[in-house]
DNA sequence: GACTCATGCGGACGAGCGTACACATCATGT
DNA sequence: ACATGATGTGTACGCTCGTCCGCATGAGTC
């Protein structure tokens, strides 16, 4: 009697392609750019290795349809909360929630968004997504503020962003109200 | 006649370790921390690749020491200038050259900055440096304005950076100097 | 001048990496 | 039923990496 060789079944497994996207969104943000390997998206896929050189050129065309995949899941869900604004002092209300209760619960996606503003400043396709992202955000604030304003409370939102991620002294939800009340008409 | 090996002298090398420091600081701004590896740092500094293990436990280490200098370094002349700011209008000019003189020309600086947040995301130890960083700077920006209005115009700072540094369109210093202008009393 | 030890040097090791590629499998069109 | 090509799999190659370590050197001390 011979063993049987332990073999995964092979299986049929369309739309591979955007789960291995997916999946390396996720190991991007647990591990960062550096540690989202080839081995590691596999084994967080729980795909063979060769599966992922076949689906993708190079690992460098795979990081950048994961910040492209990030990028497309994130804008159009801010944009909406815009959309929903009635006016302007309700879309900066928006703006104090999504910097209270969503930013400061994921602490994936300010890694996200860091590692590819890092990335961007070393890689022409990865600045180019940056760009679009940023484009996006204004856009939707245009919504309720004219470009120029629209351009400041973006940078002030960045700018919040990282405050509240890396600070040992969190800013508390009233102080972050107060930094957007600067904006109000 | 037995051919004299090639072989570099040996040197005499007071202060190395520090001169190693400063090298892996702009390997860093050129090639990020992922390619701050230690035989890039040696080849920059010009030093055998044994001597950074002599003189550091850890490439993790060497990273830590390379960004604390460069804070230890960028602190002090923020400071410099905001105390030679006889105002607080003085002082928002002075923010206005910081960031169309300062960043924008050297690209180098930006690059620190975003690596040193990525990194810090995920080590504690170089969290701590951006911490100690952004508290310096609000220091700086309290010798002109109340410590909540120093917070904002921090997080202000930060956001234009960015914005600055990644966009294709950037922001003319008079765009700039309009949004700092929200902070004057 | 002899001793000592911090410092400098170069090579080596094992691990993990990106990528390539030969082969297996199966959906699909005929 | 068969052919075909897209898709899936396992393995191997060559390279770079962090770290280690034995040895060389020479400044400082007596």
């Amino acid at each position: 009697m011979t063993a049987a060789p332990v073999r995964r079944p092979r299986r049929h497994d369309p739309g591979r392609r955007d789960r291995l996207v997916a999946t390396t969104v996720e190991v991007i943000a647990q591990a960062g750019v550096v540690g989202a390997t080839h081995r590691a998206i596999a084994r967080a896929a729980d795909v063979p290795l060769g599966s992922l050189t076949y689906h993708f050129a190079s690992l460098d065309e795979l990081h950048t349809a994961a910040f492209t995949r990030h990028v497309d899941d994130v804008a159009p869900r801010f944009d909406e909360r815009m959309a929903t604004a009635p006016d302007g002092a309700a879309a900066l209300e928006v703006l104090v929630g999504h910097l209270t209760d969503d930013l400061l619960a994921s602490h994936r996606d300010f890694v996200l968004a860091v590692e590819l503003y890092a990335a961007a400043a070393r890689r022409p396709a990865l600045r180019a997504v940056t760009q679009d992202w940023m484009l996006r955000s204004r856009r939707s604030l245009e919504r309720h503020f004219d470009p120029v304003t629209a351009r400041e409370i973006d940078a002030m939102v960045e700018g919040l962003t990282l405050h509240s991620a890396l600070s040992t002294d969190p800013m508390t939800p009233a102080q972050i109200r107060a930094a957007f009340s600067r904006f109000a008409r």
